[in-house]
DNA sequence: TAATTTTATGAAAACGTTTTCATTTTATGT
DNA sequence: ACATAAAATGAAAACGTTTTCATAAAATTA
């Protein structure tokens, strides 16, 4: 067992003996609140500093219902763009005096569900959200929402409207943007991997591409996207295919990162050259692609914009409630830009 | 403001109303105490999840004096290898029910110092640290230690014996299998950039560089030896004052990815051959080590097995303390591998 | 059946804050 | 100096649990 020496905490009600003030005055000192006189206040702020008082966020939460604390749940922190989103929502949280806890899914909707529900009961102030892409039902946050607890989803956001904030890059544009970049640099035969529809993610960034095509007069073969969970093993049995066929593409646009790597791979140990042969973007600018020989093309997606927009309106609607009409309530949509490199 | 719909949480009393009985009984049920017939348990817990109930972790932290929290400082989460630990450390503990709060210090030492204080006034059940690599003074820990919380160092662990479990990986042997290697493979002037000396990883991973060389009868020249912030921009630095001189060296031992990384791009933009004209071996096992042309060898590191040492150490402490003698206060080491690779 | 032990429940205090309401002290105007 | 307003403080309740201690109910023993 831990040893004797434990020393006790010191509360408020040591600061008010030391002082000779009652444990009300302290609290309010602490609080900065407006009755209390200034001398008071730094009397207390010293003693409070001599003493070591912390305040006890159990105490004060339990009373106040507020816990300070804003809750986070994300498929993976190790994603790069996720991990880059988490850092600035949390050195921004920081600032305005919110902790962050941090939770990750696994990408398994199951877990998503259970966090959910230790976040509600942990009575965070609010809840930020990338959504599991098997994720078609929402019910889980319904316990947050109903009890005005703000909810703000990113990146991976619901389809149906469910009731809450949403904040995601322009998927659209970036599927867009990168079959347009493949056209212009001369690709006429394009095929496509994304992931399961089941996510807006990838049906926005396929939506990009078929407009592209069809703005351009390029017809789209079918049999040419692919839409599958986007690992690596995958991507090689679709570059497989692709190229066992009769008529072989002259361009890739893919919807994530480790699916253009992994096409590179394909194309490397099979004697196709990268962007003679084929050319190919992904999509996220993962550190990895810049390192790759040859240097991928991607669509850069501001992690660091989405984590301060998210924060942004996190804390307006903590302090302001969330006063959009309903109709007003569309996404928050940050811009992608397109990233050149040696694959296109 | 929030809408009138704000549903209020149910609670212990309402279980207790509905069951008539005394929340007391209602508050063993759910802990299930012994005391507690079957048939009331099973009568309470029916009731709970009709009216959706979950506990207050707030109230329940104040009464009991156990927050179910685990705090956590790492200097950065987007790093491969912290991001890896995190994720294992999450998992498991979340299986013995605990909730672990990840905070980023950026590797800023005052940083650090605020964030051990915001995690104390959390009232963590325990911390879990990877210190910045600045920090030799370690007393904003004090508070902790004090309190009987166990704190528990990783990776970057104090070099002065301050009171608290530390889990390291072993850097010596790491440093050391990164240069017999070098050696074995027939280099013979073999440089190597190191970070500042403050910190337990460089100084052990320099260590294992000059165990190496002096078995091997080797000189170490010490104008190749760099003791500098690990930036991809110091890299380049270094390596070109490195092959600015009359005599090259054959062989580099950089320790970490980054710049080994760094070296490559180096070597490659100034027709370097690697690994003919020269061979490098990172630190760390990063994902983008083995993507770059050539793969280049490194020291894995196994954060996984990190992760899980560190909550079976943990969980033990929680529940009996910790109940070492002083003098078997040792870190526990983790073990370490060579990967080769291409680039050596 | 009565006395005793065991098992199950309840009453009430406690955890450390915040906040309402009442009260005291200080400042202001005549 | 006195009445009044304003400012500063205090007393006590409240937040939702857990836990100690007391008591009631059930099971066991004589």
């Amino acid at each position: 067992m831990n040893k004797d020496k434990k020393p006790q905490q010191n509360t408020i009600l040591d600061i008010a003996e030391a002082l000779k003030l009652s444990p009300a005055t302290i609290s309010r000192a602490l609080n900065n609140h407006p009755h209390v006189k200034e001398k008071t206040k730094s009397d207390v702020l010293k003693m409070a500093a001599q003493l070591g008082y912390r305040r006890n966020q159990m105490a004060s939460g339990l009373r106040s219902n507020k816990t300070h604390t804003v809750g986070l749940i994300v498929p993976r922190i190790s994603m790069f763009f996720h991990a880059e989103v988490i850092t600035t929502i949390q050195n921004a949280l920081h600032k305005h005096g919110y902790n962050l806890i941090i939770c990750q899914s696994n990408d398994l909707l199951s877990m998503e569900e259970e966090l959910a529900d230790i976040l509600y009961a942990s009575r965070v102030d609010a809840m930020i959200v990338a959504c599991t892409l098997q994720a078609t039902d929402f019910t889980h946050f319904d316990k947050l929402v109903n009890s005005g607890i703000p909810v703000i989803f990113y990146d991976r956001v619901p389809l149906n409207s469910y009731p809450a904030t949403y904040i995601k890059g322009d998927d659209f544009r970036g599927g867009y943007l990168a079959t347009c970049h493949l056209i212009e640099t001369g690709s006429e035969r394009i095929a496509h991997i994304s992931g399961k529809l089941m996510s807006n993610l990838y049906q926005d960034r396929t939506a990009g591409f078929r407009k592209a095509m069809e703005q351009h007069q390029l017809p789209v073969r079918e049999e040419w996207v692919f839409h599958q969970e986007l690992t690596h093993e995958n991507a090689k049995e679709a570059m497989a295919k692709l190229f066992s066929a009769a008529v072989v593409p002259d361009a890739l646009f893919t919807a994530n990162d480790v699916t253009a790597i992994a096409a590179l791979e394909y194309a490397k140990e099979n004697g196709i050259r990268v962007p003679q042969d084929l050319k190919i973007i992904g999509y996220s600018n993962d550190p990895r692609t810049s390192i790759i020989t040859p240097a991928l093309s991607t669509i850069e997606q501001y992690p660091a914009k989405v984590g301060q927009k998210i924060v942004e309106v996190l804390i307006d609607q903590l302090k302001n409630g969330d006063q959009r009409l309903e109709l007003e309530k569309k996404p928050y949509v940050i811009p992608v830009d397109l990233i050149r490199r040696m694959s296109s």
